[in-house]
RNA sequence: CGGGGCGUAACUCAGUUUGGUAGAGUGCUUGCUUUGGGAGCAAGAUGCCGCAGGUUCAAGUCCUGUCGCCCCGACCA
């Protein structure tokens, strides 16, 4: 009964899954709307989980040797007109500022919807000698993109990020620092977001405005549809020489230097979301979840019950554990269904009974796995739970990937295989941009990246039948 | 930007067909009883019916316009 009662706040996925991303990011108070279409109110829960991650993944960047820098947010039309695909790639999604007070301003501003042009202008400024570079800068800001259509971390008309924007003497150096950002975002999503991800490059009509090479890592959501979580480009010197950035080598010439930039954004909590969440509510990743373990009391009115559970958060909290005791005057039936529906990893309930036993309840939210445990050592308990969290999250993401993902070799193939629910189609591919659009019209799915990790399906494409050049994940995209 | 839907209490919505005192459930406040899966009883507070015009003795309801939001497509992190 209370079960099902539960289960009535949160529409269920199966039968709308639209409306089931909906009811979790509300109820669990990740966001409001505002009277702004696209632009969103993070509420202290869900800022609290990009704080998360972005505390993580700014040490990752610092131990690769970046520094955080802040570029303005506004760019003159005349410097983002400088290299010519880049502002054909975001000229249809940017706003501009045209007043300032009750002034027309003589040369329009763009609200930054990336920052190369910016770090172009500085770098140029900064950057004479060899012994300048490389640059390894990266900044934590909001960017606006004036959306069509928008959706809370998936797709909104400002939403956060950091860019990493660096730039090297050589080809091979900037080339390195591109594969080496791409790793570090895909260990991050799957060491911390217990997300699976594709790794790969994007096809020429897929890469961003401007870049030689874009990588990207892909992950498959619940319903099958693919999300880009992660991008790094290499630029080689095109930038520059749209700049006129250069520096003065060893050998005393005047040469282009090479540039990369990469990005991740507040999208990947809407990764999180569609990637672990239930029926129930969401489920958070340990690592970023801001409450990582919740205590409910039982008969918390009973002298002692209090006392003992905060004597267990000081436990946990001098382990290193996010803790919150919840004494609120809400029946514990509701405090279960209240931290499910936020995803808190883990549950401890302690009550009386408990208490004349030296021991507590756990219980782990991915699974609802229920364990009598002895107090004694508490600490590395529930860390040895929200490890095990982690690894029930990843194993079952995988799962449902593997599930997903469908070898074709025809036409037929692919939507025959689509008739079991969408999902990546692996498939060969001649490299021609028509077979892309072609595939996209006749079955819906479009071309993901070009995984690092190549197999051989078929010598020929699966579109035009003439050879093949590369496999290639294909899926509808968020 | 195309197609569809919706704007009434903090939330979910009924009431609009056929104009006639502004409603329900949930939540909120207070008190008592409860507490191992969204507790019970009692008492209370809460409305520019999206906005602007119009028709009418009378508009949440009819007409015109407008704004916003949600969903599905095309475009994009």
């Amino acid at each position: 009964m209370a079960k099902e009662k539960m289960v009535q706040q949160i529409t269920s996925m199966d039968e709308d899954f639209a409306k089931w991303y909906t009811d979790i990011f509300k109820k669990a108070e990740l966001v409001e709307y505002t009277s702004v279409k696209g632009c969103m109110v993070i509420r202290p829960y869900g800022y609290a989980i990009w704080e998360n991650i972005q505390h993580i993944l700014d040490g990752m960047f610092k131990a690769t040797g970046h520094e955080n820098v802040c570029m303005p947010m506004f760019i003159p039309e005349s410097l983002l007109q400088k290299e010519k695909d880049h502002i054909e790639g975001f000229a249809p999604e940017v706003a501009w500022v045209t007043y300032g007070g009750t002034e027309k301003l003589e040369e329009r501003l763009c609200v930054r919807p990336t920052s190369e042009t910016l770090f172009c202008e500085h770098y140029a400024n900064i950057v004479h000698s060899y012994r300048d570079l490389p640059k390894l800068y990266n900044q934590w800001v909001s960017v606006v993109r004036w959306e069509k259509t928008t959706r809370p971390f998936l797709r909104s008309r400002e939403f956060l990020w950091q860019e990493g924007h660096t730039i090297h003497a050589t080809a091979e150096e900037a080339m390195e620092e591109t594969e080496r950002m791409l790793n570090v975002y895909a260990d991050f999503c799957e060491k911390y977001l217990a997300m699976p991800v594709v790794k790969g490059r994007k096809t020429d009509s897929d890469k961003f405005a401007g870049a030689e090479i874009t990588y990207c890592i892909e992950a498959l959501m619940h319903d099958g549809k693919a999300l880009q979580a992660g991008t790094s480009h290499y630029f080689g010197d095109g930038f520059a020489k749209a700049f006129e950035i250069m520096y003065t080598d060893k050998e005393n010439k005047k040469v282009y230097p090479h540039q990369t930039s990469w990005g991740v954004t507040t999208r990947l909590i809407g990764a999180i979301i569609m990637t672990h969440g239930d029926n129930n509510g969401l489920v958070l990743p340990p690592a970023v979840a801001p409450v990582q373990a919740v205590i409910v009391p039982i008969q918390q009115f009973k002298e002692g019950v209090l006392e003992k559970a905060n004597e267990i958060a000081d436990t946990l909290r001098a382990a290193g554990i996010r803790v919150k005791v919840d004494d609120s005057d809400n029946s514990p039936g509701w405090k279960f269904s209240e931290y499910e529906m936020k995803g808190v990893p883990v549950r401890i309930e302690i009550g009386p009974k408990d208490i004349e036993n030296g021991q507590c309840v756990t219980v782990m939210r991915h699974n609802r796995q229920k364990d009598f445990v002895s107090l004694d050592g508490i600490a590395d308990t529930v860390k040895q739970k929200l490890d095990e969290v982690r690894d029930g999250l990843y194993k079952a993401a995988l799962e449902n990937r593997e599930n997903r993902t469908y070898k074709c070799t025809d036409m037929d193939g692919i939507t025959k295989a689509l008739e079991a629910g969408d999902g990546f189609v692996k498939a060969m591919w001649c490299g021609d941009e028509a077979c892309e659009d072609k595939v996209k019209e006749i079955t819906g799915v479009g071309s993901r990246c070009i995984p690092f990790e190549q197999e051989n399906l078929s010598d020929v494409c699966v579109c035009c039948g003439k050879p093949a050049k590369k496999m290639l994940y294909w899926g509808k995209a968020y």
